[in-house]
DNA sequence: CCTGGTGTCGAGCAGCGGGGAGCATGGTGT
DNA sequence: ACACCATGCTCCCCGCTGCTCGACACCAGG
């Protein structure tokens, strides 16, 4: 056995099981603790894994294990926290209001909580929650209802499927802000997902208005699969970090751009 | 068990339960009582939790120390938990399984996560996270499929409401798992919440077969709203706490009574 | 409001298992 | 044959763990 294979061999096993312990590999690959050792610590100055008592574990695992959304939702925070504030200043009291699922609707929900009474429907189990535990806390005078699509649950903890369809078939929204993972001339509003796009597609269909929420890093973006095309959205909110170009399109396709002021 | 996976057991529980005890802990994880609160004590500092007086729990949860934290915990725990095992032998790999919200069907989650993969459909958005939790950490090797049924949310974490009910119109169940309020020989099997009787309704409707899970201080007591008489299911799991009269009552009526010894 | 009981918390100490330095050995390339 | 490198071994140290005991917090009863 090679040392570098070896070396990629170790690699495999923490990523796979993200915590090893020394003595178990040392069986696994038939060499000694010492050598295993001196293995994790070459790894650890290549940055490759991080040393532990005992073993290995993956370097910065101190996090959570749902990268994807503590991270983005901590990214572009000020953009989208005014893309947020923007989009709140459209809800008036008493409105039914849809929230699809990703990290630019909740910066919403976040301002929204603090808003008057609406009733919410979302397919996010986050976004629920957010507006659940600050009526549990007291924080709103009147608390908002909120109506939670059933469904699957992605990673990205959406709740898509037939169940959320057919949900959705039986609501009607006045306002719908809708989150895309890629807005593009000609594909339109996009997201990676199969199953959410769909959701999203009987969103926008159960929705009188529809709102696309997206920073300016989103332009230019292909997911697999589409949402809806350019002119089936009625408004879009970014941010002025948006081209020139992407901001003649959105106006002339869209017809509504608004730029939020960081 | 290394500490690094020892860690991201601790913050997985308490992500999946939002509060846990370190006695509870200790034992899951086969370590002493001083262990566990240093890990706690660590983690605290990180940020990942929050400590408590008895355990730990999610940080900048507002449900701090709802009344009783110390007693619903501590309370009957050994019983639900027979009555949690019991039911589990119920259930055997690909069936579809429902969990009606409430303490009882969520301690049998605890033990289906770590059971043959199965289709979960629920109500509870705190049974789903159980489930999601445990496929995101890989605990299980094949993830069971969760289907949280939509709607509104009640103080108690159950989703109910129109969109609930026809939501489980369309799914048809193996075998279901209620868990209630109240027994009694004459009002049958209730709970306070009149919507949750009415998507407990639903639930029963969509099922071949319905098991109901109550310990035995659920004799004798009524909520406003009926679910199902008793001899509208097939069986119930109790503990041998029951008194004799209840035991002959509900083996007459409902045909079939297990007691779960803890 | 006070008081007792139960259970939890924290500090200190001892045992144990893993970590690291230095040296001997074997295998390989020149 | 020689030099070099990787490997394994051994001894000593250090960190982790569990135990014990005194202090404190929470709950129940008067």
């Amino acid at each position: 056995m090679l040392p570098a294979a070896r070396h990629q061999a170790i690699v495999d096993t923490v990523q796979r099981e993200r915590v090893v312990r020394v003595s178990d590999l040392a069986q696994q690959l038939g060499v000694s603790l010492m050598t295993v050792r001196r293995d994790i610590e070459l790894l650890e100055e290549a940055g490759r894994l991080e040393r532990i008592h005992g073993g290995a574990k993956l370097p910065g695992d101190a996090s959570t294990h749902e990268p994807g959304f503590e991270l983005k939702s901590t990214q572009l925070t000020s953009e989208k926290r005014a893309i947020a504030v923007e989009a709140a200043a459209l809800v008036q009291e008493g409105m039914a209001v849809g929230l699809s699922a990703g990290t630019t609707t909740w910066a919403l929900a976040k301002e929204l909580v603090n808003g008057p009474p609406i009733t919410v429907v979302t397919n996010s189990v986050r976004i629920a929650d957010l507006f659940h535990h600050a009526a549990a806390a007291g924080r709103t005078h009147y608390s908002s209802t909120v109506i939670l699509i059933g469904g699957q649950r992605t990673p990205s903890d959406a709740l898509v499927g037939p169940i959320a369809t057919s949900a959705l078939k039986q609501l009607h929204l006045d306002l719908l802000f809708l989150g895309v993972h890629g807005m593009d001339a000609v594909a339109g509003f996009t997201t990676p997902n199969l199953l959410e796009a769909e959701t999203n597609r009987a969103f926008v269909a159960a929705a009188r208005k529809t709102v696309v929420l997206a920073d300016h890093t989103k332009w230019g973006v292909l997911g697999i699969s589409s949402i809806a095309s350019l002119d089936e959205v009625d408004e879009v909110i970014s941010d002025p970090g948006l081209g020139s170009e992407a901001q003649r399109v959105l106006q002339e396709k869209v017809g509504k751009l608004r730029l939020a002021a960081a």
